[in-house]
DNA sequence: AAGTGAACCTGAACGC
DNA sequence: TGCGTTCAGGTTCACT
């Protein structure tokens, strides 16, 4: 579900009315997502302030007063809200009748400007889950992460380094996110489309025999920043269930050009290709057989 | 070693 | 109405 512009999307709802909240209470509703809750999560949390809210590739981090930083990964179906937003209706305790079913932590925060509100976590297929560390590196699950897509580090050259000699589909390629860190299979399948390169492609055909990038390459890497901004700027893609830190939902479905859209004639530009479906490594890809092509 | 598929878990949509 | 099947934005582990 979330990838790296709904984690932005609920990373940029939180900041606002998190930062230099205090955390006045936890309760935990069960003792574990994907994995147990951290040791003496609650005991850690209680009474200390959050300075910061920051994003590494799919994964929220919370910086707390403390030093130490919480980390939260969404899993498929996780998500963070406001019980109430606490701007627009006034401090309200968590009531039950606010609850839902897979509301499984629930923090009591107090902010300066801000007041008083309820902040949950929930997630109804429970892959998501939550880490504790006096320094975010100390963390196995951003050790191996590849550059973030946004960022100075994540260029053409070095995808040809991943990528030279590579057998497996450039699909799947994408996906690892030692490669690149944030795509997942929405934003991959938009990228190659607009970088107008076939999913079951080899990763291996997209570098030159000296191990350099081919041109779809460089296209391919200037398609996944462009996507990943316009993203971002909509608040990411709502598809079932995503929703920001305010309950709103995202708008970048409706922008799709082939993720979803099997049937549909391709979006491109004078392109007379119908959107196919097929399943790689046991997950839906989706792409135009005529404009997309072999490097 | 690299690449694929199953597993983790719940809920929604669909066909009968 | 109900029941069974399929599929879903991610990651990790166990096979070939």
């Amino acid at each position: 579900m979330p990838e790296l512009p709904e984690v932005e999307t609920v990373r940029r709802g939180l900041e606002p009315w998190l930062a230099g909240a205090t955390i006045e209470a936890v309760t935990l509703n069960r003792a574990d997502l994907r994995f147990p809750f951290p040791e003496g999560l609650k005991a850690a949390l209680e009474g200390t302030t959050v300075t910061g809210v920051g994003r590494r590739a799919k994964y929220l981090l919370m910086s707390l007063s403390t030093g130490k930083t919480l980390l939260s990964h969404l899993g498929m179906t996780g998500s963070w809200r406001f019980a109430e937003h606490p701007i627009d209706k006034p401090p309200r305790y968590y009531e039950p009748t606010l609850a839902e079913k897979h509301d499984h932590m629930v923090w009591t925060i107090a902010h300066p400007e801000h007041g008083r509100s309820h902040l949950i976590y929930a997630d109804p297929r429970r892959f998501g889950f939550i880490g504790l560390y006096d320094d975010p590196a100390d963390s196995p699950y951003l050790e191996g992460l590849g550059p973030e897509p946004l960022g100075n580090d994540f260029h053409a050259e070095g995808m040809a380094e991943a990528f030279a000699g590579k057998k497996a589909p450039i699909k799947a390629a994408l996906l690892d996110q030692r490669v690149v860190a944030g795509l997942g299979n929405i934003y991959v399948a938009e990228a190659l489309h607009r970088a107008h390169i076939l999913p079951t492609a080899a990763a291996g055909r997209l570098v030159t025999p000296k191990g350099r990038p081919k041109a779809m390459l460089e296209g391919l890497a200037q398609a996944v920043r462009q996507v990943l901004v316009e993203a971002i700027e909509v608040g990411g893609s709502t598809l079932r269930d995503f929703r920001n830190a305010e309950g709103g939902s995202g708008y970048f479905q409706h922008r799709f050009a082939v993720y979803d859209r099997e049937g549909e004639p391709c979006p491109t530009p004078l392109c007379t290709g119908t959107v196919e479906r097929i399943v790689q490594s046991g997950r839906s890809t989706f792409f135009c057989p005529v404009c997309q092509k072999l490097p």
